[in-house]
DNA sequence: TGTACATCAGTGAACGCGCGTTCACTGATGTAC
DNA sequence: TGTACATCAGTGAACGCGCGTTCACTGATGTAC
């Protein structure tokens, strides 16, 4: 049997004893905790069920080998992540609220939720890297968040000013993930400290987008400040 | 004796035979390439050697242990990225030139430097999460940057419109820098394509920073693109 | 309600592979006379 | 110019540590009658 997934689903006569259930997730936390200070590689299984008060054998009778504990760890940090960002951009949320509103909660939140999940994501990008598999749901995790974004913008595109929405969404998104993630990531010790970063995110990215307040199609032409320079100006 | 750098001062009779820098030069170029497909850790000692056409003895009579190889690797990137940073961000080079004329050349050579060398600079991040003196040199590399950077802002402060040049420019770098090197980590594959992202990118911090040409005092207040959300608009 | 058995869950000593590192050795280059 | 010696540079088999993984076993829980 494959990595299972702490289920929520509650059968009448539960088919596994619950401390089966426990151990495992018992075994997920310890791992988690494991990796806000080291490596997935730096950590050994005798360490992982030690901190999880669980032993070598309860851990392979769950997981082929270790790295499908990396995979099930995963699995889990996805679906809390899909919840996260379906509850963060719905709309009857930001009813009546602007965009920019939006920008300026989900972006501290964004940071907050890495700072929290700091040692797990380390290890999902690692891994990315090198493992297709890994890179592939990766992906899905963000495609998910540009689609839920992107609805939010095309329902009240008369506040963007860039010319291409779609890809405003894209590109700032790529912006905002990559800058929070990689910060955090080298433990938030070179440049502007990451609240103060998180906030020039958020005004980088609405001057970028173009956003303001119900702008008419007349100010589309002016100012110049989003779409100037398609081209290097130099020769 | 620990790791010496490939030096370029020679002497009247060279002290070590020419043989052995060149063996240490292909141990570093062998190990630079094999960084090209996987992690530091995933290669052996073995192999770096077989790759250079050398020796594991040959190895550690140069190195003391193998991360020493990869410290070694770091100082020679270190003095080419400093003398890269000095050329493009060079004041002759843009003395007619306006400041979005820079950001258009230099984030596209950002882009191009990291294609080339995404081996090392993963590896030099990945170290950088788990090693002090690591992040201390990166942090180094970073605000090297940083100040010509802001040498070259400073000059031309009338072209900024955002209220904190300084601070601008921190933000903006660590905007730049982390997009464009965890999107080439992860491989390119999420979100637009690298070279758009490039140039949204561009258009991203000129916008942000409110770069124009030589705008006048009476235009600082204008357009509200730059700096309209201090504080969060919910309440 | 009690007993006997089946299955679930957990235990940890032992194994073995892989890789970093050592070291006794050979060969190449430089130098003294 | 030639010989003898010193030092530099390189070689690769052998070692041993650490960690992932296995497996024969014990203990806990559930079920049939």
């Amino acid at each position: 049997m494959t990595a299972v997934a702490t289920s929520s689903v509650k059968w009448a006569h539960p088919r596994t004893q619950a401390r089966s259930e426990e151990t495992l997730a018992r075994i997920l936390d310890a791992t988690e905790s494991l990796l806000m200070q080291r490596r997935f590689e730096d950590i050994s299984v005798g360490e992982i069920v030690r901190q999880s008060r669980s032993s070598v054998g309860a851990f392979y009778a769950r997981f082929p080998d270790k790295d499908a504990l990396l995979g099930c760890l995963y699995e889990r940090f996805r679906k809390e992540l899909a919840a996260l960002t379906d509850a963060m951009f719905d709309p009857a949320r930001w009813q009546n609220e602007s965009l920019d509103a939006v920008l300026a909660t989900a972006v501290p939140f964004l940071v907050q939720l890495h700072r929290e999940r700091q040692g797990l994501l380390r290890a999902f990008a690692a891994r990315a890297c090198s493992d297709e598999r890994f890179r592939q749901v990766w992906k899905q995790a963000r495609h998910h968040a540009a689609r839920r974004l992107k609805e939010l913008v095309a329902a009240r595109r008369e506040e963007v000013g860039h010319p291409d929405p779609e890809l405003a969404v894209e590109a700032g998104l790529s912006m905002v993930l990559c800058t929070v993630e990689l910060k955090l990531q080298l433990g938030e010790l070179d440049g502007p400290e990451m609240d103060v970063l998180a906030q020039e995110l958020v005004r980088a990215v609405v001057a970028y987008a173009g956003i303001g307040p119900s702008r008419g199609v007349n100010q589309t032409e002016k100012s110049g400040s989003e779409c100037k320079i398609g081209q290097p100006a130099a020769t």
